[in-house]
This record gives structure tokens, sequence and C-alpha cells, in this order.
DNA sequence: CTTAGTGTACTAGTATATTAGTACATGATG
DNA sequence: CATCATGTACTAATATACTAGTACACTAAG
């Protein structure tokens, strides 16, 4: 019948990949978020669940939560839960323009390390926008 | 004779960003190749002379060389000096090309997560030609 | 008011990252 | 060979990151 099935959002760790539990869990949420899987007002795991799921202590789940909601990408209600927060794709937000700054800082540094330029960059992001079909 | 005053690549540490020194160094040599301000052959600043001109031990400088040279983007000569190598600039287009759909594709993803858009990224990496390094 | 569920604060143990001190190895140069 | 400049190896001190133990605080519901 009409059971929207609320799926549980499925967590997986790599206990060998050297990447911090409570980052995995981090990226899985935006992953989760940047692929449609999260929507605005879907409810995580709770800490203590999650924590059981996953074997790990409540605190690294509360940090990855923590994290998540400083960048304003969850919520989180006392003795309620914690939801996908709406986000606010537009507004300042020092930290936000921080962030960008960093993946930018980043992608720059890569692409030189194989004898990119900027304009290289800039060129492929443009493809990006033409050629939107190749999502992964 | 014909000295071609080779200028010494300006190297500036910012050591309230929290950023690694080691990291700091290794992201100014990619993004000094990346705009330009360094090209295949270029020598750099000795490790003893760059870890005096920073205040700084040479094993940290020596870090950040060693890191870049496994990624081949450096080449040190004992006795010698630290160059810049030739970057497999050609060869392998296809395997580059790859590499930088998957720097941008990354980079994109990360901005998407946080409610920014392709234009904004290009945006920023404009704003980096004109004015460079500033971490966190 | 009581209870059960939620996130949170505080503390601490352990591992890892980062940097520095010091001595050594290698190659160029004369 | 002697010397000097270069990068390198090894060790260790220190800071920071990461995770966990434990107890507390807030909210909804009976």
């Amino acid at each position: 019948m009409g059971s929207r099935q609320r799926v549980p959002f499925r967590f997986r760790l790599d206990l060998h990949s050297g990447v911090p539990v409570y980052r995995q869990i981090i990226d899985q949420v935006r992953g989760g978020i940047a692929s449609g899987s999260l929507s605005v007002g879907d409810q995580l795991p709770t800490v203590r669940q999650l924590a059981v799921d996953l074997s790990i202590n409540p605190n690294t789940v509360a940090r990855a939560y923590r994290e998540l909601e400083l960048v304003e990408v969850l919520e989180t209600h006392q003795g309620t839960g914690t939801f996908i927060s709406a986000q606010k794709i537009r507004g300042g937000g020092e930290e936000r323009s921080r962030q960008l700054a960093q993946i930018v800082t980043d992608s720059v540094a890569r692409a030189g390390a194989i004898g990119f330029t900027v304009e290289d960059l800039v060129e492929q992001l443009r493809g990006l926008v033409l050629e939107p079909s190749r999502r992964r």
C-alpha cells in the first residue's frame, strides 16, 4: 500500500581506509544529499542507533552530526532527532565561502600537479554545464 | 653569462592558518606551476636555503619536496638541487584528461553539497588567478 | 510527574601528524 | 683526493586528531 518506505539511510564504514570514522559519516551524508538519497526533512539514524549499528561510540556519531550542523547541512532537535536541513543555497556565510575557497584551492593544486592550468579547469567546468548528461 | 635572471620563487607562510607548513610549501609549488610562475626545469630554493628563509627546519622543507617528488612534480638531484620535473604533460592525454575530469567532478560535488553552483566555482577560480594563497 | 527517547558536555586514553635536532650520504667541482 | 653544497635518514619532542567512557540535559508522550 501507500507506505512510503522511509528508507533508513545506509551507512557503511571502511575501517581499513585510514579515513576517520566521523569523516566517513560526514561524507556519506553529503553524498546522500548530492545523489538525492537524502532530502530536506529526512531524519537520520539517531546518534545511539547509528553508534550501535556501526559498533562505535555515540560521541563519534555526534561529532559528525555536529560538524554537519555547523555548516547547516543538518538540523538537530534535542529529544527528537537529527534531520537534513533546508540548505541556505543563497546568502552570505563566511564558513561557506571559506569552504568554497578550500575546494578550489585543492582542485587547482591537483590540476597543477599534472600540468593543467586554471584556465583548463575553467574550460572543463564550462564543459560540464553544456554536457550535464554524465552524472556519476 | 646570458644570465636569465631566474627569479627566485617566493614562498610565504601563514603560521596562523592552521595548515601544516609542509603542506603550504606543497600547495605553493603546485600553485606556482598552475599559474605559470614555475616552469619545467626551474630550480627551487635548496632545502637549507628555504629552511633559513622561512625559519623552519630543513626536514620540513625536505618533506614537502619529497612528497612532490613521489608524485613526480619535482626531481631531486643529490648535491645539485631540486627542480620542477617534466610533467607528463604529453603522452597519455587520455589518462590526464580523465584525471582532470575527476578533479572537476569532485569539486563540483563538494561545492554542490553546500549549495554552490558551477558558476560559483568558475568565479572563485578567476579570483584565484588575481589573488593567490589564502587558506583556511 | 514520570518515563523513555533524543542530543550534549566533559574527561581522558591512544594514535597519528607535524616539526625539529643531529648526523650522514651523495654528487659536483677543482 | 679534498671540499663544499646538496638532499637524506634516524630519532625524538610536541601538538593535534580521533575515539571512547560516563554522566548530564532537553523534549515528547503517557
